[in-house]
RNA sequence: GGGCGAUUAGCUCAGUUGGUUAGAGCGCUGGUCUCACAUACCAGAGGUCACUGGUUCGACUCCAGUAUCGCCCACCA
């Protein structure tokens, strides 16, 4: 059967062209619903449409896709759910550019013409990202793919909305918000990003008035870091016992620049010790100073207007300035005045719009929000009681103190991408509306004059109920609905715990009753390789398409897996995709080695499936799968995905390439036996591909792409293997406990031991490779009864001519000893006797310390009284063994004269 | 100010419930272009597990404290 010819080393990108287009035609990635299959479900954290991939993706797309394809594999409907976010602000960002570029605000459109423009774009562009995920190797089913302003997320927004509103845990209401003058809009806390700032503190004298409104010459002096913000100040704070401001007490001063006067009050939230113990207070610009407002019934003045400008509430020469421009000018006059005291510099933290990165101006408005304090409750108990579990298990704390700490989240935005706030409001009675329909009259006066709320809802409105939304909730009924939620498990990194994972807990227990995830992956985050984030400005990200590109798909993703240690942020360089470019070539290799073989004695009876062990080698290396299987399974389990590849790799590497391949190569040889030659290749094949099995989900073209040539090699017996086409829709290994057997492992663990031994003596009397030496073992007779039947592994290994179990000591030898065996090397004229000796003489020495340890262990009394029986036995075959050793170094080095 | 994480070989990191005189990859040294692979093979060097106490028969592992680094949170006017 002719077969095609393999590339020299393994080339990922035809391959990986090949096979992604033909998955999707097959229809590998569809979910079965009606299948009866168990569901397993991922739900992808939806990326925004404005999004570009970075590595974070390539990071958690390859833990969920493996994940995804290991369940698949092991019999799951697996569905990983798909999705993409409207992205508010960043997309209106984007758009607003583009229409920039045409010298075109958005209010120049109007809103209608703005949103037409926004939905072509996102039409245009909004795929791109998830085109991008393709070349990962995201086995997705995208036919499932949900927009969140798609009609069926809308009206569940809608729905929860009205929801809360009825329940109450919705209002409307004027408090301070974090405001982004550049974007025009209220953002929540989450959104604001806190930064260390050199700036200054500004030390203000405010003059004191007596009970006639005469200055007495006593000022009271304050510190602000926002000195254009005194423009609004509505009151002095001192503290109600301290006894440095006491005599302030029942003052009234007068505001320096406006003439205002304001009074001076008492509030404990004063730190006596800080600065004068004197506070300004701007209800409308601070929300510490908004509280104590409340508290004291004080007028909030707004002197900034949306835009970052002073407005008509400040004085006449300010109006208009940009409050930065207005700060110098307060400065100046104040200066003028006599009434700037004093600059100190002053180290503070500064927010900024986590979108844009102006710095954010809290600023009082109506804005609509969500009372967060019912709906906290429930979800601390879901990760409390186990519901829920976080992997690693302390990012539960971190999730449990936001909770602890939740105020209350502003959910209405400034903007005109994203689902419109169903309220309506009658423009003839003024009553409000809130409604799963859109009103056509007023509820209250029956006046058709309705206006909808201009506001639009924060992004994370529909990400919250993302994990239900996207299988058809509201409709509880939803087959999707039903079999897929909740969802069994979330990945993402440690820095959206707070935006979205805690959030989706209490939707979903909110409105569903379950929880939307059982278990919880916390990925670390991908830095450079200085452990800085990557960033556009710093230049340092590594795109992940490039390195598909240079690397191949299945590289990327071999690395992010491997170096994504638990609870670790990853410090990456392109040198680390250099590690599965290397592994995928490797397993290539192997595959070309079996690929050369004659496949036309496997016969027509052939049955890949079934495992053919004849000899100790085989028994071994089918006894190293199992335990590999074994060990896959259960790392996946505990959700190290990457010490599940690790001992593939070690399996592949170490144990299939660097011994089983070597010694079936005689049997694959043997010119006189058709026989041993099937049997050799036969196994191998069932090893081999069993190993391919437990790889593709980590690396799917590449175990793809070996299964076709595998397929093909084997022609019309091909057909007759109990497995489908497609490698990726294979049922994965199952664990047969009865091929592991530690018997089997150590029987050759001394051949290993043995041939490493002779390699050593090779290396160090600088015997080359190609000439071939005698040797000698001798040892007890149960350890050379064990090697009698497989002596010859160790001598073509070893490249040994002669190969005699206890013969005659050869003079002069190289020796070592290996678990109470010599093995002696008959080296006459070659030998070094300095450097055998020295060797010798530095393992002896091991010995003797690793002798004393124990003995010393052993003589202490406590220790074998208290330490467990089988301890205490073990350290005294330990013992005893290293004894034996140890004389019978002894004797070598005497040997040696 | 509070919390979390880290500190193990030159570098990047493993080390499962305390019981191996500590493991891997990269790098390094020496030897190999051996008919699957130099993106490889063989052999080897290299660590008082940050520090100080404590618990224990026994600590890289548990506890307390110290130091250094990093991250998160917080209403430092």
């Amino acid at each position: 059967m002719p077969r095609t010819e393999l590339t020299r080393t393994y080339e990922p990108n035809a391959v990986e062209a090949r096979w992604y287009p033909w998955w999707e035609e097959q229809g590998c990635f569809h979910i079965q619903p009606d299948s009866g299959k168990p569901a397993f479900t991922i739900n992808m954290p939806p990326p925004n449409i404005t999004g570009q991939l970075h590595m974070g993706h390539g990071l958690q797309d390859t833990v969920q896709d493996t994940y995804i394809r290991y369940k698949r594999m092991k019999g799951f409907d697996a569905h990983w759910q798909a999705g993409k976010d409207h992205a508010g602000i960043a997309t209106q960002n984007v758009v607003e550019k583009m229409l920039r570029g045409e010298g075109l605000t958005r209010h120049d459109l109007g809103r209608e013409a703005f949103l037409e423009r926004a939905w072509e774009w996102r039409n245009k562009y909004g795929d791109i990202i998830t085109e991008q995920k393709r070349k990962l190797g995201d086995s997705a089913d995208w036919r499932q793919e949900v927009f969140t302003m798609d009609p069926g997320p809308s009206r569940a927004v809608r729905e929860v909305f009205v929801h809360l509103y009825e329940k109450g845990l919705v209002y409307q209401g004027d408090y301070i918000i974090n405001w982004c003058p550049r974007c025009h809009s209220a953002i929540s806390n989450e959104e604001v990003n806190y930064e260390d700032r050199a700036g200054h503190l500004w030390h203000i004298a405010y003059p004191v008035l007596d009970a006639s409104g005469a200055p007495t010459g006593e000022k009271i002096v304050v510190a602000t870091t926002r000195p254009e913000t005194m423009l609004g100040d509505t009151a002095i704070a001192i503290h109600p016992e301290s006894e440095r401001t006491a005599h302030l007490k029942g003052k009234r001063v007068q505001l320096p620049l406006v003439g205002r006067v304001i009074p001076v009050i008492e509030d404990d939230f004063v730190d006596r010790e800080f600065g004068t113990g004197c506070v300004k207070i701007t209800p409308a610009h601070d929300p510490n100073d908004f509280e104590a407002g409340v508290r004291h019934n004080l007028e909030r003045i707004l002197v900034i207007d949306g835009t970052g400008k002073m407005n008509v509430n400040a004085p006449a020469k300010y109006q208009g300035m940009d409050r930065y421009e207005c700060r110098k000018a307060v400065l100046a006059d104040l200066e003028a005045e006599g009434l700037l005291v004093k600059i100190d510099d002053h180290q503070h933290s500064v927010g900024q719009c986590s979108r844009c990165d102006t710095i954010i101006e809290p600023w009082l408005s109506k804005q609509w929000f969500v009372k967060v304090k019912p709906l906290v409750g429930p979800a601390l108990a879901a990760v409390a009681d186990g519901r829920i579990t976080f992997h690693p298990a302390h990012w539960a704390n971190v999730y449990n103190r936001w909770l602890e700490n939740l105020r209350d989240w502003c959910i209405s935005r400034q903007l005109w991408w994203g689902h419109r706030i169903p309220v309506f409001y009658c423009e003839d009675c003024g009553a409000m509306m809130v409604t799963r329909e859109d009103p056509t009259v007023c509820d209250t006066c029956g006046s058709t004059d309705i206006r909808q709320d201009e506001d639009v809802l924060d992004t994370w409105f529909s990400s919250w109920l993302w994990p239900f939304t996207t299988l058809g909730w509201p409709d509880v009924d939803a087959q999707k609905f039903k079999h897929y939620f909740p969802t069994d498990l979330m990945v993402t990194g440690y820095d959206i715990i707070f935006l979205w994972v805690s959030r989706m807990v209490m939707a979903s227990l909110e409105f569903t009753g379950e929880v939307p995830f059982r278990d919880v992956f916390i990925t670390g985050i991908v830095k450079d390789e200085q452990g800085r984030k990557m960033s556009k400005s710093l230049g340092n990200g590594i795109d992940p398409l490039d390195m598909v590109k240079s690397y191949g798909a299945d590289a990327v993703r071999y690395s992010m897996t491997i170096l994504n240690t638990e609870g670790q942020d990853i410090k990456l360089s392109e040198q680390k995709f250099e590690l599965g470019r290397n592994f995928a070539n490797k397993v290539w290799q192997a595959f070309r080695f079996l690929h050369m073989q004659d496949w036309s004695v496997l016969g027509t009876d052939f049955d890949v499936s079934q495992p053919r062990p004849i000899e100790l080698a085989d028994e071994w290396i089918l006894s190293r799968l199992h335990s590999t299987i074994k060990a896959v399974d259960q790392h996946f389990d505990r959700y190290r995905p990457n010490e599940s590849l690790q001992a593939i790799h070690e399996f592949i590497w170490s144990e299939f390439c660097d011994w089983y391949v070597e010694l079936i190569k005689p049997r694959l040889y043997d010119k006189e036996d058709e026989g041993r030659r099937r049997d050799a290749l036969a196994n191998a094949l069932h090893v081999f591909t069993r190993a391919m099995q437990l790889l593709h989900p980590f690396m799917p073209f590449l175990t793809e792409e070996i299964w076709s040539h595998i397929r093909e090699g084997l022609g019309e017996l091909g057909a007759k293997q109990p497995w489908g086409d497609a490698l990726m829709m294979h049922d994965y290994p199952e664990l047969s406990d009865a091929l592991v057997s530690e018997e089997v492992e150590a029987r050759f663990r001394l051949v290993q031991g043995i041939t490493v031994a002779l390699r050593n003596i090779r290396a160090e009397q600088q015997v080359s490779p190609k000439q071939p030496i005698k040797v000698v073992l001798q040892g007890p007779s149960e350890k050379l009864g064990v090697l009698e039947p497989v002596k010859h592994y160790v001598s073509q290994l070893a490249l040994a001519e002669s190969f005699e179990l206890g013969g005659e000591r050869p003079r002069p030898a190289a020796a070592n000893v290996v678990d109470g065996v010599d093995v002696l090397v008959a080296l006459a004229g070659l030998i070094d006797l300095d450097a055998e000796r020295a060797r010798l003489q530095k393992e002896q020495q091991r010995l003797s310390g690793f002798i004393t340890g124990i003995e010393k262990k052993l003589g202490n009394e406590s220790f074998v009284s208290r330490a467990p029986e089988e301890v205490v036995a073990k350290e005294r075959e330990k013992l005893d063994a290293a004894k034996l050793d140890l004389e019978r170094i002894q004797h070598n080095l005497s040997e040696l004269g």
